[in-house]
RNA sequence: GGAGGGUUCGCAUAGUGGUCGAGUGCGCUUGCUUGGAAAGCAAGUAUACCGCAAGGUAUCGAGGGUUCGAAUCCCUCACCCUCCGCCA
């Protein structure tokens, strides 16, 4: 959510967001709602004022109130009465459409209708070159019994999996490799809940933009990310200025419908209805100046990783009509996956300015005393299974095995490869 | 799932129809005092919106309702606590 007198001042900076995110958004609507709102409230506020001071003239102790006064009053409050609905319906009207007013970006995110004209900023590792015929992680995994897509399928329905044996060791053990990488980097750690209420997902954009990509479960939802709970976490709060920043990591089951992508990789462990993932969320102070070092932190905690992982990867300026309604700047992070013969996204980098903030109520005193919304930005730590694509098929060796990288080798229990 | 009790300004509490956006204590801030501190004394100490300001309006878990007037009465919901049942 942006502050609307923001909106009235820059708007021609909002209707460029709109217009260039590709963002269904009626920006005139709001305007005149915005308007009428007003001049409505500010009647109600006189006929209140009106009403307050008819109720305290009559205060006196158990004298009989004046039956003038009285009539005055029913006066007043069938007005009032006469304008609530107006009220009400404007209201709607316009908190409907702030919630869908996009982000402003920033000067150097590329503008572009999708991922196509998204922008290479660099890559880092060397490409595996494989002297025998290389597999796809889905045959390696059927063969190896590490996954099995077709039980999967029996037991949940489309895209249903299991992971096995020492591949579901290798999940936990990179899950729990990024969970200690985050801890030691400073960041809180928090298992967070999936199955959530609203709140966040308001509160991050989900809902009211994107829907249909979250799974009802009677009153609750299912959560797509740790992102989600962590917002909610210190929603409505006030928070003190020496917390700041904030650094959490969450570890949660994420679960996406993925409406609308069902041609799309629909074999093996890219695209998934449910996964598991370390989410890094940071809130700090409204200054643009610390929240983009912070944000190239997160970055760079995210690169650190996949290094360590010896993955080769590339990281990507996102551009405004890939990058989503809340977001002023954004980087993926995509990991080279030798089946797709390209890179895949593995790690996606935002950053929301105070966007999120407005939405989850949460604010902080800066040092003047003033109370001013933060800046959020999140990225991933590490996502499983999406991250096993790569480190199975940039892993797997001539004899059929998959090695371990070094630095699992010490949760997988000293074991150097997979299969043997 | 059943029965009962709660939710007030950071914390603890007072407040059962008008003088209550709301008292007191603690905490915190500032000033006085002091060699310094403690104690003491004094003042201040929620948020949002409108307004240049003075000031106004709203908010006592949330939403409705009754009333000239609601923290206070009624209804619905959420959450918390206690007891019983069930359970990973």
């Amino acid at each position: 959510m942006l502050d609307i007198n923001f909106i009235i001042e820059n708007k021609k900076k909002v209707e460029e967001a709109i217009r260039n995110k590709g963002i269904k958004c009626d920006l005139k609507a709001l305007l005149s709602a915005d308007k009428e709102r007003r001049s409505l409230l500010q009647k109600v506020e006189e006929l209140n004022r009106k009403r307050n001071e008819n109720a305290a003239s009559m205060k006196p102790k158990g004298a009989k109130p004046d039956p003038r006064q009285i009539e005055e009053g029913k006066r007043i409050k069938e007005e009032l009465a006469k304008l609530d609905p107006a009220l009400r319906e404007v209201e709607a009207r316009f908190n409907d459409v702030m919630l869908r007013v996009p982000n402003v970006y920033s000067d150097d995110t590329p503008v572009g209708k999708d991922d196509s004209e998204n922008k290479e900023l660099r890559t880092w590792g060397k490409i595996p070159k494989f002297d025998f015929p290389a597999k796809d992680h889905l045959q390696l995994g059927t063969e190896l019994d590490l996954i099995d897509t077709e039980r999967g399928t029996k037991v949940v329905g489309f895209r249903g999996y299991f992971l096995k044996n020492d591949l579901a060791r290798l999940h936990w053990a990179v899950m729990t490799y990024a969970f200690n990488k985050m801890i030691a980097k400073g960041y809180s750690p928090f298992i967070t809940p999936s199955l959530v209420n609203e709140i966040g997902l308001t509160a991050t954009g989900w809902f009211p933009l994107v829907k249909d990509q979250v799974y009802p479960v009677e009153d609750k939802f299912l959560s797509g990310t740790a992102e989600v709970a962590l917002m909610g976490y210190r929603a409505n709060e006030i928070i003190e200025t020496k917390e700041l920043p904030l650094k959490y990591c969450g570890f949660s089951p994420c679960f996406r419908r993925e409406a609308g992508s069902y041609g799309k990789d629909t074999k093996g462990l890219y695209r998934v209805h449910e996964f598991w993932k370390v989410e890094q969320v940071v809130i700090c102070e409204n200054d643009l100046s610390v929240s983009l070092a912070l944000f190239e932190e997160l970055l760079h905690i995210a690169e650190e990783i996949l290094q360590d992982l010896g993955l080769a990867y590339r990281v990507l300026a996102i551009c405004t009509g890939d990058m989503g309604a809340g977001k002023y700047k954004m980087y993926d992070i995509e990991t080279w996956m030798p089946s797709r013969k390209s890179y895949g996204e593995t790690h996606s980098c935002s950053l929301l300015t105070d966007w999120q903030a407005r939405r989850a109520n949460i604010r902080y005193r800066a040092s003047d005393g003033s109370v001013r919304y933060p800046h959020t930005m999140n990225n991933t730590v590490i996502a499983s299974p999406r991250i096993l694509i790569a480190l199975l098929e940039n892993y797997q060796q001539a004899d059929g095995t998959i090695a371990v990288p070094k630095v699992l080798q010490p949760l997988m229990g000293g074991q150097k490869s997979i299969g043997a």
